[in-house]
DNA sequence: ACGTTACTGGTACAGATGTATCATCAAAAG
DNA sequence: CTTTTGATGATACATCTGTACCAGTAACGT
């Protein structure tokens, strides 16, 4: 047998070409030929390692939601050393909202294959519709959490705000992404949010 | 001079054509010939009234967003005759869900829209930067006219929490839009966070 | 009546895109 | 050393897309 190369490298190699070039020009102008250049093969060698364009695609989600899952969970561990659980919140939902570049290009392609995925079942069914809900779980554990520790307002539904708290960092994450809305001021809504779902430093009398 | 036809009604007639087979197909697939296809006229009678594409699909987003704008704002009057703030802001947050059809197509192609926005700055300049500005104002007046009337909770203030509010229906939106959440979920978070800003019901001992 | 002009149809063209085909190279196995 | 086979390259092909071109038709002013 011959020259023996790995091919899960390679792939992720060409899989993070269709992440670059398509966070620069946007996905649906990326081809086939765009990402060999990207990453410096022939159209052939991409056609060999992914054999359709859709697998390609597939691929690259796959990846971006691996490395994102990656990027944010290790944004909350650093965040969960010393502090309570609110940073650790504040670190979740800080992390999801797309101010540097990475996340930018995340946020963008994320939506660009959500988008995608309202006409093709064979996206809808992938991993990227669970992410979210592991997110939603793990905000879920976080405030369940605080709530036990006495930190929450009463009333508070742990699963509901949760919930809620994602879904209001994607919107306002799209806002940033279109340019309606800067990073600094989603931060300030979302810390609004959280003020009003976490006690405040106020000693109750006893 | 020969056969008059009202322009501006045949431009509205292909643009929501090209609403319809973008909500059914996806904005990136249609071409000008399935636009023309499905408002029954000839591929040269899209070009007459649109030179180029990109033409027709700035108009359309001026269509979606015109369009829609009317719907949420009839709905906002439908409810504000009666009941308090409460209700009319929360029809129009549910009226932004993609329930129905039509609301869904909406999103559908206004994420569309707003993903081409990224890397198109000509299309980032148009309205539906504006929209949600709008709205964003609408709401602000809404929740602080319930402000006034001492409806709220103590310490919220109307321009953060509408501007979370529209955040978080966006996301929720999407969220339904994917499959991921049942509009009737969505409506539920809704309201548990409007519980939390609303004074509940109960009566204050004097 | 008639020409001007708004409107409409048919079709061609240049470019890009995904995919398939044919051929080559190099290394490991015998 | 030869053979086998994984890996790579160059290129052809059919299709689709936006746009341009060439014309024909019909109504209005005069």
């Amino acid at each position: 047998m011959p020259k023996r190369v790995d091919h899960a490298e390679r792939r992720t190699e060409i899989g993070e070409a269709l992440i670059r070039v398509a966070g620069r020009r946007g996905l649906h102008t990326v081809g086939m030929r765009d990402v060999a250049a990207e990453a410096g093969v022939s159209l052939r060698l991409v056609q060999y390692y992914f054999q359709t364009k859709e697998k390609l695609l597939f691929f690259g989600l796959e990846l971006l939601a691996e490395r994102f899952g990656e990027r944010v969970s290790t944004r909350v561990r650093a965040a969960g050393d010393s502090p309570g659980p609110r940073e650790m919140v504040e670190a979740l939902l800080m992390a999801a909202l797309p101010a540097d570049d990475e996340s930018r290009t995340f946020h963008h392609l994320y939506t660009s294959y959500a988008v995608l995925a309202v006409n093709d079942p064979a996206l809808a069914a992938q991993p990227f519709i669970k992410n979210p809900d592991t997110a939603e779980d793990a905000l879920t554990e976080l405030l369940r959490q605080a709530q036990e520790a006495a930190l929450l307002e009463p009333g508070v539904d742990a699963r509901l705000e949760a919930a809620g708290l994602l879904a209001m960092s994607a919107g306002l994450g799209t806002g940033i992404l279109v340019g309606q809305r800067s990073p600094e001021s989603a931060t300030t809504v979302l810390n609004h949010h959280l003020n009003r779902i976490f006690r405040t430093g106020e000693v109750v009398l006893p």
